[in-house]
Order: C-alpha cells, then structure tokens, then sequence
DNA sequence: AAGGGATGCAACCGCACAACA
DNA sequence: ATGTTGTGCGGTTGCATCCCT
C-alpha cells in the first residue's frame, strides 16, 4: 500500500538546492527513492534526480554552447537521432536536457530562416544566424514543399516539430516522400551539409560523464548515517 | 511605457528496462 | 518465472524573461 501524500512540484528553492545537495553529497547519487524520504524534501526521487543531473551537479557547464559543442550536437544527432543522453556523453557538463532544449530552439530558428526564404526566395537570400554559413540551404529541393512550422505541425498527429528522428528515420520507409508535408530531414541535412564538413568536433573527448561512482554503502551505514542526521537536525 | 509574441530553460510525465526479492 | 521497485530516457509543457512594435 502507497500512502498518498502530497508531494511538491514545480521549481525548486534555493534550500531545496541546499538540502538536497547536502544528502546526495552524504549519500551518493543513487537511490533517489531514498534521498527524497530522508531529506525531508516533499519531493519523488525521480524529482530530485532530475534536479541534481540538470543542475546541481558540480560538474556541469552552465551558459551557451561553444561553437564546437554545437558543431558536435549537429553531428552526433545526425549519427544517433534523438539519442540525448547519448548525445550528452559526449559533451562533458552537458545534460541531456540542456542539449534537446538547444536542439528544439536551434531547429525552430531554422525552421524559421527556411519559412522566411522561401517565402522570399526570389530575392532577398536569409541572413545565417546559427553558429556558421549555411548559404546552401537554399539549394534544397525542399523549395517548393509546404512548411508547418510552429504551431500547426502539431496537428501532424504526434509527432513533435524538433523530432526529426534521426536515425531512426534514416532507414526507415514509413517516410514516404509521398507523405512528407515538411521533411525536417531534408531541413536539417542541409544544415549538416554545411557544418559537417569541418572536423571540427574530432576532438571528441572520452566521455567521462562525471557521476562519482565510487559511493559504496550498505543499508547497515545508511541507517546509521541516517540516526545521526536525524539527531543532528 | 505597455502589450503581446518569441525564446530559453526548468520541470513533469509516461514508458522502458534492469535489478532484485 | 514473476512481480515490484528504482532508475534512466525521450517527449512535452509551463513559465519567466526578452524583444519588438
């Protein structure tokens, strides 16, 4: 039986932070279920997970993507698709949602750029705005297809407008040219076609994910652990 | 200066999977 | 072998801030 209690939601408090710092530092960063009930924090393991892996944890880049880790999301997106903690592997103090947020805006700007040359473009070529030249972009063969962007491509039942799919799509023959209103795809490989070329990214360091993994502890020195804390709060 | 839309980011949800009893 | 629990992942949403008119 699971007692229903009303668990917080929504953003955390700078004492939240503190609190919950202070037991994954006692504790280690498993065991969340844990963690949340000895913390005191009103709040699901999974909550207080997420909250260390996105933002407390010491070893995260905080602030914009360097060029060369936008250069490397564009291309290991290209290899694995939406695989965002793969992804985030590879670039040490990145989460995962940091880079499918950067993902999503990146593409909605994109999406944007393209929407506006087409609409104009006969003329007025679109000014890049994202990380380096993309003057090919025009030369897709994309330019006469529909595109539903922002807001109406939800109605392109379920599947969300930055969900490229990658990989997955890449082999895939439920895609039908046919079919497609707006090809992402065909969007972004253009992009790609621009950046891609520049080994830029090889640098790839050996994905060290930076989770101190070292944390071993039995039940019998948590409860221990646990008496003291209780007694010292 | 104010209002409205765009943007960026934090957080939640649902599902899948692995470990364990 | 099966059920339960914890964790991780990808998708989505909500909200605060920024920017433009």
């Amino acid at each position: 039986m699971m007692k229903e209690t009303m668990m917080r939601k929504g953003p955390w408090t700078e004492e939240e932070d503190v609190q919950l710092a202070f037991y994954v530092d006692l504790f280690g960063d498993r065991r969340w279920d844990f963690i949340a009930k000895v913390s005191g924090l009103n709040r699901t393991g999974k909550s207080c997970r997420l909250r260390w892996v996105n933002y407390l944890h010491p070893g995260l880049k905080r602030g914009k993507m360097a060029p060369h880790e936008e250069r490397l999301v564009l291309d290991l997106h290209n290899k694995w698709g939406n695989r965002w903690s793969r992804i985030a592997r590879k670039l040490p103090g990145r989460t995962d949602n940091e880079i499918k947020n950067y993902w999503r805006t990146h593409m909605r700007k994109k999406a944007q750029e393209r929407k506006k040359s087409n609409n104009n473009n006969t003329n007025t070529p679109v000014s890049p705005s994202f990380s380096s030249s993309s003057s090919s972009c025009n030369s897709s063969s994309s330019s006469s297809s529909t595109m539903a962007f922002g807001k109406t491509v939800s109605e392109n039942k379920g599947r969300s407008f930055y969900d490229t799919g990658g990989m997955k799509h890449h082999n895939s023959e439920t895609l039908e040219e046919s079919s497609k209103v707006y090809s992402m795809d065909e969007i972004w490989k253009d992009i790609e076609d621009d950046t891609s070329t520049d080994p830029l990214w090889d640098f790839c360091p050996p994905a060290p994910v930076g989770y101190p993994n070292s944390m071993i502890w039995s039940i019998h020195d948590e409860e221990l652990i646990m008496h003291q804390i209780n007694n010292s709060f």
